[in-house]
DNA sequence: GCCAACGTTGGC
DNA sequence: GCCAACGTTGGC
């Protein structure tokens, strides 16, 4: 029997590096996706299930998907919301990707058209298509 | 440094 | 409820 294949991305979640950065991602194992103050990423985080993957991109600096992590736990209450009107999941490293997909390279690949990552440039949280996920790992495995 | 997109706020 | 002003994000 063939190995299980690697389960395929459904989301996609920005951060600036300077603000947290992959590398402090693997270091840290798991840590809170905390601080998303935008209700439609806030629905799209709602949505997420323990063990879907996730590209993590990096914005402003680098604009490239650097690697996979993991929601390892739910939607909880975000602990830097003094509100109580927000909520954040647990991500967890799973690998870096071999090549960083590049945000010039997403687009001008023509089977990524319409990708919100594009789409919505403003939006933090994002679902990604199983065909486009499909793609961009592609990409990343070079 | 500039600009586009877009969410939020506040006056009416 | 409308809309102008303003702030933030993110790319170039």
């Amino acid at each position: 029997m063939a190995a299980r294949p690697k389960k395929t991305p459904a989301w996609l979640v920005k951060s600036e590096p300077d603000a947290f950065s992959w590398d402090q991602q693997v270091a840290n194992g798991v840590e809170p996706w905390s601080g998303v103050r935008n209700h439609q990423a806030q629905a799209f985080l709602k949505a997420m299930k323990k063990g879907d993957r996730v590209f993590f991109y990096h914005s402003n600096i680098g604009k490239e998907i650097v690697g996979i992590v993991e929601v390892a736990r739910e939607a909880y209450p975000d602990p830097t919301d003094e509100t109580g009107r927000w909520i954040c999941v647990d991500m967890k490293a799973i690998e870096p990707v071999k090549h960083a997909v590049t945000l010039a390279a997403i687009k001008a690949e023509p089977r990524l058209e319409g990708i919100s990552l594009i789409r919505q440039s403003r939006l933090s949280v994002m679902p990604i298509a199983p065909g486009h996920a499909a793609i961009l790992l592609e990409m990343a495995r070079g």
